[in-house]
DNA sequence: GTCTATAGCTGGATAGAC
DNA sequence: GTCTATCCAGCTATAGAC
């Protein structure tokens, strides 16, 4: 691996731990093994090689939800499956994380790829979801982009109570919950 | 409003606004007109000052969530009172977002007022909606506990929706895709 | 109680040698 | 491409005067 690529990847490792506010040049270097002229040679500077890092985590986001979004069987099991996807509960979500950074949403740069991320997560939940309502798996009273919303929301918001209660417990109850709501509805 | 008191309001703001790794001694000095000997005169610390701050910040959601959950009105509509609450929808909420914060999650001390207030909001919620079943409002087979954290993770994570989009639509919608689906079952 | 001085450390970056 | 030296501002706190 290249001294970019380990700059890069070390980058997403502590964004995702310590967000950007917490994390510095300096503790990028050491992690990856790079001296300082190195990462000012490879990057402009640290809001350059963090969006370098936010946008690689954004995509490794979105490839990861399609396995389970665009995989077979039926709208709820797709659904399902993006819910039960494996998870790193106490660590949180390494995109919903940098939304609470207050440089990232001041910055419409390094925001961008956080946005986008979720733009596409709430359409491809709606697409599976009025799929099902097409298909008569779900009812026809069913708003796609209201509950695709809620959907997505329940995830980010499992990730805070878990890493408020130091446990994946509350992660696991508000993902339990709202299966069964949907499954509730699913039987006509 | 006495130096010690103006200490605490302004940590809290910053601490909402910037998270613990954002928010420097200094900030909080200039943002509460008090001179540096002032403020370790009456805090030990930046850990001492932002504890007495988030213990504030506890307490006061847990009061406002109270104003909604202990009205009159059926479990729905307390619920949804909750929901509705008047929320500053990009700004996030003051608690949820030191749950993210790396330094609050590593000491026990600090985290220890955000575990409370959650554990508390998800019984609070849990006992509206057993309330809601024994009074035959909602289905017996409704998961109280489940349910609960269900309705929590929808606001926490419509926030980091909102954020991410610089809009509080996300959040919005997250909201009233929740209300529905409780909506969809209570018809029976 | 509040003020100023001082201190050592880190943050984020530039410059120039190799 | 990588290394070391250097820079100035900010962080967090202590000390002692008033």
């Amino acid at each position: 691996m290249d001294t970019s690529e380990r700059l890069i990847r070390s980058t997403q490792e502590l964004l995702w731990d310590r967000g950007y506010v917490g994390t510095s040049p300096k503790a990028i270097q050491q992690r990856a093994q790079a001296g300082q002229g190195s990462m000012y040679h490879h990057f402009k500077g640290k809001p350059d090689l963090a969006l370098a890092a936010i946008r690689r985590s954004a995509e490794e986001l979105r490839a990861e939800s399609e396995v389970a979004l665009g995989g077979g069987g039926t709208a709820l099991e797709r659904i399902e499956k993006y819910l039960r996807r494996e998870r790193d509960v106490l660590r949180g979500c390494p995109v919903g994380r940098l939304a609470q950074d207050p440089d990232i949403i001041a910055s419409d740069d390094l925001r961008q790829p956080v946005h986008e991320t979720f733009d596409w997560l709430r359409h491809r939940l709606a697409e599976v979801l009025a799929d099902g309502v097409a298909r008569d798996e779900l009812p026809a009273d069913l708003d796609p982009e209201d509950t695709a919303a809620t959907v997505a929301a329940v995830v980010q918001g499992g990730y805070v109570l878990a890493r408020a209660a130091s446990s994946p417990e509350p992660f696991e109850r508000a993902i339990d919950g709202v299966r069964k709501l949907l499954g509730a509805i699913s039987q006509h």
